[in-house]
DNA sequence: AAGACCTGCAACTATCGAGTTGCACTGATC
DNA sequence: GATCAGTGCAACTCGATAGTTGCAGGTCTT
């Protein structure tokens, strides 16, 4: 899992447009300009956005041909929110597994 | 809980400087020349960080005096990962979790 | 082989956000 | 009442990023 660092992926989550992009690809994996198609926004915004998405794990590229679709990947969605669970549930105890995050990264 | 907007929270969570904040407030309520002190960034700047915090209801103020201390909220955290949990767990499934939070805010 | 479609790279603009400094205001303390 | 510590507001710099357009390179189709 490599788990990586975890302050780039809510970064990741912390834009509207990319989250319009994995709603878009919430039903069916699709292209950067498949996707230019449905979002009011240019092909090369999608795909600077899905650079960013695959950066930190969130997608996932798949060669189909001539073209490139990209697919969500839900596990890491999932394990993002286990480790914020994790620190939100432990905080009243004062444990210090936020400051893992914060330095260790 | 009002739930709020999501990918406000994201954005808050999505800056190193932010954790290191939340990090020295786990180790118990502080004010924003407190945490100046013990980071790398001027008092204003913690006092925009710790505003943004607030917003997305990450953080809530306690007057003491004539400082204003700084708590974490943890059950937020929680909540928040709770959600991501959910739209993760359903993605495979193909469900329109996601919509609601890109369209429906 | 020609044309259409999709991708990738590059340059450029513009806005947003993180950080700074400086100053004014307020509340405790001596 | 004077002083000191803490907060709050405002203006400014600067780097990152979201967005654009334009063009070159591949790959599939006819």
């Amino acid at each position: 899992m490599t788990t990586g660092t975890l302050v780039p992926v809510f970064a990741a989550l912390g834009d509207e447009t990319r989250w319009s992009i994995l709603a878009a690809l919430g039903e069916g994996d699709a292209s950067a300009s498949a996707l230019a198609g449905r979002l009011p926004v240019s092909r090369q915004a999608i795909a600077k956005h899905l650079a960013v998405l695959q950066e930190v794990g969130l997608v996932e590229p798949v060669r189909v041909g001539r073209e490139v679709r990209y697919r969500v990947i839900g596990a890491r969605l999932s394990a993002t929110a286990r480790r914020l669970e994790t620190i939100g549930a432990e905080w009243d105890r004062r444990l210090a597994a936020i400051k893992e995050i914060a330095e260790g990264l």
